[in-house]
DNA sequence: AATAGGTATGAAACCGATTGAATGAATATC
DNA sequence: GATATTCATTCAATCGGTTTCATACCTATT
């Protein structure tokens, strides 16, 4: 019943009358071995079933082939999205991802933070949750030069870079793109103001206004976690409004779908009365009805860019050393938001 | 520039003239350890900033703390869900959850069950590939007697519980459903039949058939990976039969979905000529139009007990020993499958 | 006072791979 | 033929926490 016991290199040495040091050596193609001692090694290592301690080894070589991720959370189209791509690029180099979700509180974030600290990741990818305010509980990594690599949801920090889409300009376009179906009171649905992609979001819809010379009214910006069911709530709030809103920018498509939905209820028509822009390019996007307008954002290209750029930092390759990584990010117009034929 | 130096055992112990066993087992609460000493020590190891080396801690105790998780994918609503779920449980137990992605092939499934037996899971969840056509690759687990859950997608292998839901029951009931809805030529949409839930799904499927007397005909089902794009060809396949069906019990709501909206776009009434069905109850389901009849399915529950049963056994509680845990499933009824009035 | 029992701590081996320095053998150099 | 150089392998220390066994000290028992 007890477990069978492990093969080890002393094990591999001693039927091979050789010394752990070579076994070692040999297992890692190490150069100063001789090629048919090798492959004597290799193959003894295979019938023997030999599966390499990497404890051991982590301890000896001080880092573990591992990196975390830190989330807010796991089940989105978007992140699970992203999550895969950064796992692809993992996988390929050989390295293990460790996963946590801070369930969008910076407590959960904190100790998450140090439970993968414990486990001696090699790097860190975090996108932060929605309440958190600096990147104090980061520290520990600073301090130890374990990279850092914020997405998605990023704060700056020295030496570390952020891999991100242009949300302000994603939130201008959008905007832009309302005005110009002739949309004058334009509603924007947005999340946290304690995060970077919302506020820069925000910002876009400002400066869009300001450029059409429309005073910018808070009345017409909401926030909530974006949910659908808060953003159900939203809609009937913004429904109240007068005078009524003829257009929503809403920062994510959950929200903006939610939006559609209640609108309908409420016999209005979108894009007839309101005109629609979401934000992620979910794929609900293309089954609403109408078709959600919105910003196509590349989720699994900033997981595998996010994750190369460690791999680069790990090998102290200059090109890990970016400030910022901006990705492309694309307003698709559908039906939602179509009021006038496309010039 | 050189990495400040790691805070280990000794050091405490040389600060507080101990030994570094009483350390590592001041530490951990050790009942052989007076109280002032323990509460002397964990302040020390605070103010230090001591952070414990898993690695050794590991390497000696020969277990790991971590578990592996093996799935086709991570980018579906479902499968993000499920791993939010296993991600919560083994964070509350002080685990940490390594994520490896198929790609629904089996070598990969194998590369990734190597890469993590190296990393010394303390367990090992999975949700089979598409083409795997049996369990051998798991048997080094098997061996040293480390802990395999199934869920979901699912295989038979002895000592090993399986965590799913009544696919076969599932499958009847969507079927039954059409047929009471006066449905008579029912296409079955469905994926790879080396999967088990397929498989079940098509069995309830013929199942409801013969109760009502209906003969099963192989020309209505089809079969694809389920996704978008082949779900679309499999839309345009389907009404080219005759003669033509007038329901459709897809395997997924993304095969459903497309079907959808490929027979509107054939002008096609949803469900008035063709009534559909599909599995999963993804966001999607209430946003398509019609509304979609789908099956609920527990995913952040799945994920949840699996882990659960897992820690059971690692800790050889006897509700660790099931064979099968059998989920609560529920047919949802939407608009995309009712002719008739809910009696 | 001598012995037993219990408690708190320490010494040292151990987990298994890695690696700088040392060794020995074979080959090359003058 | 003696010395230098190269090559292949080994020695032994190391990573840092855990754990078995031993030890020292204190209290309780007779």
């Amino acid at each position: 019943m007890s477990r069978p016991k492990e093969i080890t290199i002393y094990d591999i040495a001693k039927v091979l009358s050789l010394s752990p040091a070579t076994i070692s050596r040999g297992l890692k193609n190490h150069p100063g071995i001789r090629k048919d001692t090798k492959k004597k090694i290799l193959s003894a290592a295979k019938s023997m079933g030999y599966q390499q301690n990497t404890f051991a080894s982590n301890l000896r070589r001080k880092h573990s082939k591992t990196i975390g991720v830190i989330v807010p959370r796991l089940n989105s189209y978007f992140m699970s999205t992203v999550i895969a791509g950064m796992e692809k690029v993992a996988n390929h180099n050989g390295y293990n991802l460790i996963i946590s979700q801070s369930q969008e509180s910076v407590k959960k974030e904190m100790a998450a933070a140090i439970t993968l600290y414990d486990s001696r990741v090699d790097g860190l990818l975090i996108s932060l949750a929605s309440d958190t305010k600096n990147a104090n509980h980061f520290n520990t990594y600073l301090n130890k030069q374990i990279p850092l690599i914020f997405f998605d949801r990023v704060i700056k920090v020295p030496n570390c870079t952020c891999v991100v889409i242009d949300n302000e300009k994603a939130g201008y376009e959008a905007t832009k793109h309302l005005l110009d179906q002739g949309c004058k009171r334009i509603v924007h649905l947005s999340g946290s103001l304690d995060r970077n992609v919302y506020v820069e979001r925000l910002n876009g819809y400002k400066k869009a206004l300001s450029e059409k010379g429309i005073k910018f009214d808070p009345r017409f910006i909401i926030t909530n976690n974006l949910s659908d069911k808060e953003s159900s709530e939203a809609a009937h709030t913004l429904l109240k409004l007068s005078p009524a809103p003829d257009g929503i920018f809403a920062a994510n498509d959950i929200a903006a779908v939610a939006c559609i939905r209640e609108l309908k209820k409420s016999g209005k028509n979108v894009p007839g009365d309101i005109a629609v822009v979401g934000f992620n390019d979910d794929p609900i996007a293309i089954v609403v009805e109408p078709n959600l307008t919105t910003v196509h954002y590349p989720g699994e290209e900033m997981g595998e860019i996010t994750a190369t750029t460690l791999f680069n930092k790990l090998m102290n390759l200059s090109s890990g050393n970016l400030n910022t990584v901006v990705l492309r990010h694309e307003l698709i117009i559908r039906q939602s938001s179509l009021r006038k034929k496309i010039k």
